[in-house]
DNA sequence: AGGTGGACCCGAACGC
DNA sequence: TGCGTTCGGGTCCACC
């Protein structure tokens, strides 16, 4: 699943891919893809316009076009990238748009359950569509353990359903809050404004080791998701808990325990996370 | 307003 | 073997 480290992943690999190259077609063939807009309209317009750069914030792929426009595109579940020489691209029934650039490159975009978007913003609308959105950027200065404090204050939430609100925090899903809150040895379902500061603390240090790791290893594969070269992340092997019902805790051998919070599966350590502090 | 749960989607895993 | 059912995950939205 894509989350802050494989949409990094995508991005570093795509950037050196795209800029400087001009978009000489585009087919879209999933009329999800760009819901509400007309897949033909946005086709349309991204006909001629040229890569500027490829940003990414929280798990928004940026592709930054020279006229000043973005194209914010989002992987959610199964989304992916691939590449290769101009008519070269393999037969997928799941390729649901394809972009051919100037530099004889081939970009396909795939995307087995359809839960991905592709939205073509104007220069002005970027700022404000990722405010509204988005919280700090967790892996820059913005992300300090007073910053981490605010967005826990005061709320009654489990602490993992506030790190997977994009709101507080941008960029951290599934895996990697349950990564984070096991170094942390805070359990899941504590109330996030219950944790006291050494907590927030550490929490903060976690949330950004795991996130930093995952993006060394190019994030985590666990079914769909490839970097556009089409290599797999290595950051499941290393996972602690995420998935991991039953398994002895890598610290203190434990069994590890599944449970379901605000609908998600979450796994910890009943031992090394207590659910008192 | 904060919190929760369903919808979206579809292949895989599971149950019989 | 073959079928039907359940599951999951990011975000949005409706509802409490």
């Amino acid at each position: 699943m894509p989350e802050l480290p494989e949409v990094e992943t995508v991005r570093r690999r795509l950037e050196p891919l795209v800029v400087g190259a001009k978009i000489t077609d585009v087919t879209i063939v999933d009329p999800r893809l760009t819901r509400p807009e007309d897949p033909m309209v946005v086709a349309a317009e991204l006909l001629g316009e040229r890569f500027a750069e490829v940003g990414r914030r929280g798990k928004y792929l940026l592709l930054r076009l020279t006229s000043g426009r973005t194209l914010i595109v989002h992987l959610r579940m199964t989304g992916s990238w691939s590449h290769s020489a101009r008519g070269k691209l393999p037969e997928d029934a799941y390729r649901r748009a394809t972009l051919r650039l100037s530099n004889r490159i081939d970009l396909a975009y795939r995307d087995v359950r359809r839960f991905g978007t592709w939205l073509l913003l104007e220069p002005e609308e970027e700022a404000s569509y990722l405010a509204s959105r988005l919280g700090p950027e967790p892996l820059s200065s913005a992300f300090s353990a007073k910053a981490l404090g605010i967005a826990l204050a005061g709320r009654q939430a489990p602490v993992k359903s506030v790190l997977l609100d994009q709101r507080r925090v941008a960029g951290v899903g599934n895996i990697y809050a349950d990564e984070a809150l096991w170094r942390a040895r805070i359990a899941p379902r504590r109330a996030a404004g219950e944790l006291t500061p050494s907590e927030v603390a550490a929490l903060r240090k976690t949330v950004r080791a795991v996130l930093r790791r995952g993006i060394e290893l190019q994030g985590s594969t666990l079914r769909d998701y490839v970097t556009p070269d089409g290599e797999y992340g290595g950051m499941q092997n290393e996972f602690s808990v995420y998935g991991r019902q039953g398994e002895p805790c890598p610290r203190c051998k434990t069994p590890i325990e599944r449970d379901v919070i605000g609908g998600r599966g979450t796994w910890s350590c009943p031992q090394c996370q207590p659910r008192v502090s």
